[in-house]
DNA sequence: GCCGTTTTCGGCCCGACTGTTTTCAGTCG
């Protein structure tokens, strides 16, 4: 049973335990070794097959013993008992904005509610408000929650967010009253998807602010106005949530509300021990609430004694041991990465040219632009022929007068179903640098799969292999690969693995790459550019290999140019 | 349910906003 699988389990648990009424910290207890699970980047049943299940934090004696009897017999008794006393479609419920566990479970044992569409019938029959606790609003709240859930469908991809984001931030930038505005949350932390966007600002009069954010025009609907908090939803469905502190608790603020809750827990719980206390305002002494700190977040981290934690590491990932200690890894910068190497032109499916991508390039400071365009199997991206691509090499070479920019001629090569490629070597030995990918297939057995790719990997010419789970977020389930065995080929075969930047794919991800990277692998960024405007995705791809506490010398695009063609061994 | 240089029992992050319950519970982040 897979990791994803078994957190699966775990957060169904903990839910169904919260409709039930029980001990929030038992809810909070499930959550979190769910949570733990999904990141592990070990297999969980190697771990159980070495008896050392109990050493994965927030995991006891008894969560131990659920996960032994799910590996073994793919079903967990306590689980099915559960949901015998509680309908596990109530879970769904708690999906709707405004509505959680208690609600749900009044609606449940009053109503016999157990669906969306049946909660729906209800409210519009005012059936709702006969409800105590319940009222009109809660019934029109609800009504409104169910109609935006179905609108907005989960979390946006983290291009769209950062969109919104920052436009807000310009927009607030413009009022005199704004002392300081940074985005915090996930987006800050630049997760690979958002849920919704949080905004900090400093300001001695915070009404000025909210004011000012509510006649934002990309506003539709505002859920809450306060002078601390406000929260709207903008025309393309994205939350945003802008609050007001004081200067002198903006960095406590900003360091609390950038989280990871997780992360947040665990601060918390080392300024306890230290005689703290931190909240959104600051730290203060827990006796006397004297204020020691919060004008900026490196001063609230060193009076807890830690070094600063960068945003995109706050995932209570071990983060917070290693800035104890001081032992932080000195994570990629985003001027670091120096060039992109995969970018697809109008030889194949692209839209943009090689001069304006190399154009492009010198705009965005770059030091090289790799062009990988698609290999003949992939008709419907109008790969190219043999013969197409020396072409496509000559117009390069020519080109390349033209330019300061390095512009490297390179392929994204298919691999075919029996791990062949699709160029000859005669053919990957004249570009500058090739990829190998998967686009085609996708459903063999791990087995298979796994063999397929490395045998491609093998091949002398092959640097790079592209996006190599070819997820695609909310669209396509990552291939059935063993990743450990790919992470080590890459190893041996001195193969990059690509942190596919575009916002869809991000792949590697961030939990791959640290995993990668821990196997010894190095790992190259390419943003899979369609088109010039996508060329700007290349912060996305560096900001997981931050979260994947990848340093400069893991990431083939920071080396000098010189050293880049000697990797790439032509 | 987990965890322990305060503890093997008794804690577990905590504040804002809303709606309804006239003093606070539920939800959210």
């Amino acid at each position: 049973m897979r990791n994803q699988e078994i957190a699966e389990v775990f957060y169904q648990i903990a839910d169904l335990l919260e409709i039930k009424g029980e001990l929030p910290f038992k809810v909070r207890a499930y959550r979190r070794a769910a949570q733990r699970i999904e990141t592990l980047e070990k297999d969980i049943e190697e771990i159980y097959r070495q008896g050392k299940l109990k050493s994965i934090p927030g995991i006891g004696e008894s969560m131990a013993r659920k996960i032994e009897e799910l590996i073994e017999t793919g079903k967990l008794q306590y689980l099915e008992n559960l949901k015998r006393e509680i309908p596990e479609e109530l879970i769904r419920l708690m999906d709707i904005p405004g509505l959680g566990p208690k609600k749900a479970l009044v609606l449940y044992k009053k109503l016999g509610i157990t669906t969306i569409d049946q909660l729906r019938e209800a409210c519009k029959q005012g059936r709702l408000r006969m409800l105590e606790g319940f009222g009109e609003i809660t019934e029109r709240n609800i009504m409104r929650g169910i109609e935006m859930m179905e609108e907005s469908k989960g979390r946006a991809l983290i291009n769209v967010a950062y969109d919104d984001g920052y436009r807000i931030v310009e927009y607030l930038r413009q009022n005199k009253d704004v002392l300081k505005i940074e985005i915090a949350g996930s987006l800050r932390r630049m997760k690979e998807t958002i849920g919704d966007i949080d905004i900090l600002v400093s300001s001695l009069n915070p009404d000025s602010i909210m004011d000012m954010f509510v006649k934002y025009p990309y506003v539709k609907e505002v859920l809450v106005k306060g002078s601390k908090k406000t929260s709207v939803i903008l025309k393309d469905g994205m939350q945003v949530d802008v609050r007001v502190v004081r200067p002198e608790s903006f960095g406590a603020a900003l360091q609390y509300f950038t989280g990871s809750k997780d992360h947040n827990i665990q601060i918390r719980n080392l300024a306890i021990k230290k005689g703290l206390k931190i909240n959104e305002y600051g730290v203060f002494k827990k006796d006397t609430d004297e204020y020691i700190a919060g004008r900026t977040e490196e001063e609230v981290y060193r009076v807890i004694g830690l070094q600063y934690i960068e945003p995109e590491l706050r995932e209570n990932r071990g983060e917070i041991e290693l800035a104890q200690q001081g032992k932080l890894p000195k994570i990629v910068k985003y001027e670091d990465v120096k060039g992109d190497f995969h970018i697809h032109s109008t030889w194949s499916d692209g839209t943009s040219s090689i001069e304006d991508i190399a154009r492009k390039g010198e705009e965005m400071g770059l030091k090289f632009v790799g062009i990988a365009d698609h290999s003949p199997s992939l008709k419907v991206a109008h790969g190219l022929s043999e013969e197409k691509v020396m072409e496509k090499i000559k117009e390069i070479r020519k080109l390349q007068e033209k330019f300061e920019i390095r512009i490297f001629a390179g392929t994204e090569c298919d691999i075919k179903p029996d791990g062949t490629l699709d160029y000859s070597n005669k053919v990957l030995k004249e570009l500058d640098f090739a990829y190998a990918a998967i686009h085609s297939k996708f459903k063999m057995s791990r087995k298979e799969m796994t063999e397929r790719i490395i045998k491609a990997m093998e091949n002398e010419y092959i640097n790079m292999l592209a996006h190599p789970t070819v997820r695609l977020i909310g669209k396509r389930d990552p291939i059935d690969v063993d990743l450990e065995k790919i992470f080590e080929a890459a190893r041996e075969t001195g193969t990059f693995l690509e942190i596919n930047a575009f916002p869809d794919r991000l792949d590697l991800n961030d939990v791959h790459a640290k995993a990668a990277k821990e196997m010894g692998a190095k790992m190259v960024i390419g943003t899979d550019s369609h088109a010039i405007d996508h060329m700007r995705f290349l912060k996305f791809g560096v900001a997981m290999a931050r979260r994947g506490w990848l340093e400069k010398e893991d990431i083939l695009n920071t080396y000098d140019l010189s050293k880049i063609e000697k990797m790439l061994g032509r």
